[in-house]
DNA sequence: TCTGGGGTCCTAGGACCC
DNA sequence: TCTGGGGTCCTAGGACCC
């Protein structure tokens, strides 16, 4: 049996934590840049704000209808986000963390009511966290999800489903005639794994619910749709098809990507981007102990903004030898800018991809048989490492990122981000 | 004025091999 | 004039996820 425990609008519902005034308040959390909303509070919802809904779209409600609007604060959610794994690891030996909000658990082997198990830990989750979560459980992943998806629908769409399946649901202990009844009630597109194409393409086939989908013949499916959809319709079955990965496998490619607070058209600035692009690329590709054999770079002006010269470019970069080593990527990666920058465009987003991933313990020496990666190379990178970690990320970088804590004309724009609450002195909450 | 970021997997088609 | 069969690898693009 498989459960999935799933944070309600997550960072709304972390931003809540630490400022309770925002509860009952239609709240919507930004992306980067303040560009459009990637989080909703129930009142949001309400007032037909959709995600990823652009912000300068939605702001009239501000004065319309008291919408609050923050910035996204990454460290305050992932912090968040770990507390909250580590709590919903007590509900059964294995987890699969599946994205910063939720988590997949195995409960092989788990006596008892799993339901009443569930509900028990959403309410820890509640008081140890603030945190609201829906718990939905089956026979496979894909159930566990739409199970989930039944449990958060029942309680905030009346009508939707049957209220008794509010914040918990358990499709794994029902009759299968009331399971086929749930499924009936599901649209196909509300279906894991189902996206807007594939449910067009169902639809016109005559497959309009989850059950429909569920009872369609598998091997017609493989044929006419492909492979992962006939394990869908398997999984909608209740044969599992998917298992849990307890520690994710390496990165096959890692990047970092952003768009300006404004448009950039100095090459000096797009150094510094790419520089610290490049950084932070690195530094995420030695913590999972890797090297790039290739690295891409791209710049490009903002397609929306249609009267602008328009510009975009990348460039893929196969490297002499795989690295992790910061500096020489930072090498690589400006000298491929230097080939794509042309002056007079206002750029709008850059960023830096390193491909060809490859373990660090198993690497391949050139012909040469030179050791390419002399070792103070890699304590000079750890140290690096440390000292960001320790001290702060900017403790210490590469020249060509700049001078810290000056202005940077390509930062992104955050005007309304709330302290960094739970890990970052600064940032405690003071009370009184 | 103003539209995010970071991933994975599958498939089709071309190049190439014997 | 006639012109097989079976396979691998790579890449680009599509679709999906959060």
């Amino acid at each position: 049996m498989f459960a999935l425990i799933d944070g309600n609008n997550f960072y709304a519902s972390c931003e809540r934590v630490f400022r309770p005034r925002l509860q009952g308040v239609p709240l919507v959390v930004l992306s980067n840049n303040d560009g459009c909303a990637i989080a909703r509070s129930e009142e949001a919802k309400a007032l037909g704000i959709k995600m990823g809904a652009p912000w300068f779209e939605i702001r009239h409600l501000v004065d319309e209808a008291g919408l609050v609007a923050l910035s996204a604060n990454f460290p305050l959610y992932g912090d968040m986000s770990e507390r909250l794994m580590s709590l919903a690891a007590g509900l059964g030996p294995v987890q699969e963390v599946y994205s910063i909000d939720e988590c997949f658990m195995g409960l092989d082997g788990i006596p008892g009511d799993l339901a009443a198990r569930s509900r028990h830990l959403r309410e820890r989750i509640a008081q140890w966290l603030g945190l609201p979560t829906c718990i939905g459980l089956g026979p496979s992943k894909t159930l566990a999800k739409l199970a989930n998806h039944i449990a958060k629908n029942a309680e905030r769409k009346p009508g939707s489903y049957p209220p008794e399946f509010a914040q918990v649901c358990h499709l794994g202990a029902l009759p299968l005639a009331e399971r086929d009844a749930l499924l009936a009630a599901t649209p196909v597109q509300e279906v894991w794994g189902v996206g807007r194409q594939t449910a067009a393409k169902l639809q016109a086939a005559g497959l309009h619910t989850a059950l429909a989908l569920a009872r369609a013949d598998a091997a017609t499916v493989q044929r006419r749709w492909g492979i992962v959809l006939a394990k869908t319709v398997q999984e909608l079955r209740g044969i599992p098809c998917l298992s849990l990965d307890e520690l994710p496998p390496p990165k096959q490619q890692i990047a970092c990507t952003r768009s300006f607070g404004q448009p950039v058209s100095e090459l000096a600035s797009l150094r510094e981007a790419v520089t610290e692009f490049t950084s932070r690329a690195a530094e995420k590709l030695r913590r999972q102990d890797g090297l790039a054999g290739q690295l891409l770079v791209f710049i490009r002006t903002s397609p929306f903004r249609t009267g602008d010269r328009q510009h975009s470019a990348h460039r893929l970069v196969p490297l002499p030898h795989p690295s992790s080593d910061t500096a020489q990527l930072t090498q690589w990666a400006l000298a491929a800018l230097h080939t794509l920058y042309r002056p007079g465009h206002p750029y709008a987003k850059a960023g830096v991809m390193l491909l060809d991933l490859q373990d660090a313990h198993t690497e391949q020496f050139g012909l040469a048989l030179e050791p390419e990666e002399p070792t103070h190379r890699h304590r000079l990178m750890a140290a690096l490492d440390s000292l960001n970690r320790h001290h702060g990320r900017g403790t210490l970088l590469l020249a060509s990122a700049g001078m810290p804590h000056t202005p940077k004309d390509w930062a992104m724009k955050q005007a309304r981000r709330t302290p960094q609450y739970t890990t970052d002195w600064t940032g405690l909450l003071v009370a009184g």
